[in-house]
DNA sequence: TAACTACTTTATAATGATTCTAAAAAAGTG
DNA sequence: CACTTTTTTAGAATCATTATAAAGTAGTTA
């Protein structure tokens, strides 16, 4: 398994869920977004197990905090995450409700030129919203 | 009082209930951040009455969708409302879990290349994550 | 002013995502 | 294996937000 290397080198015992949960979120074909709901709902279909709801949140919890998740920042009664962890932004399609990616490259440079004393920039994410 | 016109252009009747929060809100001297909860405190300082919980959510998203408020895209246990409604971004202290508005002119142009077909551009926001 | 309609407020209940709890199970270690 | 630490689990608890339905208020027309 490819995944109990990279659990064991982050400090998350390898446990069966773990693995299961890596294999759905980083074993597909492409990146995506989900909800924590939507996820169990992808765990019942794809592995043929059911994994407590408590395990997931504090699976996804600890794998975002390890870097390997990130939190989409957007309001919603959900909380959405995204298996792309490369530096991106997203539109948000208000009328579907749906997230798509807008990779770096899409986006002009973006340049802060204000500071604030102490603090250092840890993330600038781009939430462009967008209608019919 | 200033507000009755402002509601009755917009559709809605101009309660007590509705000009007093307006008073809080938009009499400020600085536009500011804020949960329904602050709020709810704020209102029940500043003006000596109470006002029910269900009320302040009805407001509180009547006037953002006039477009009195902004909703501020941020992953938190509780919405956050900003009184700026201009077009403008933030910062997020992680660390103190604070926002501070970050103007237009504080942040360079921003591009947005990837076009979605049938869909506009509805808003841009940035925001942008703080640590120690 | 009265009568009428539509909208608003209110307290409270319901909902639903997320977190907590504490006991059982599994992993790591010697 | 014996032991410690971490993890999983079901279910309960929490807490922001929304729904409900009855009472109150605003606007309108006569």
């Amino acid at each position: 398994m490819k995944y109990i290397e990279k659990l064991r080198n982050s400090g998350l015992r390898p446990t069966k869920q773990r693995l299961q949960i890596c294999e759905v979120l980083f074993d597909a074909d492409k990146t995506f977004h989900f909800t924590i709901n939507e996820l169990e709902k992808k765990i019942k279909k794809q592995i043929n197990s059911k994994i407590s709801l408590a395990t997931v949140y504090n699976t996804i919890h600890a794998f975002e905090k390890k870097g390997y998740l990130k939190q989409i920042p957007i309001n919603s009664n959900q909380t959405y995450f995204d298996t792309n962890v490369s530096d991106h932004h997203h539109f948000y399609d208000l009328n579907d409700e749906k997230l798509i990616d807008l990779e770096n490259c899409d986006v002009g440079p973006i340049n802060i030129l204000k500071k604030i004393n102490g603090k250092k920039i840890k993330s600038v994410e781009v939430l462009v919203k967008l209608e019919d």
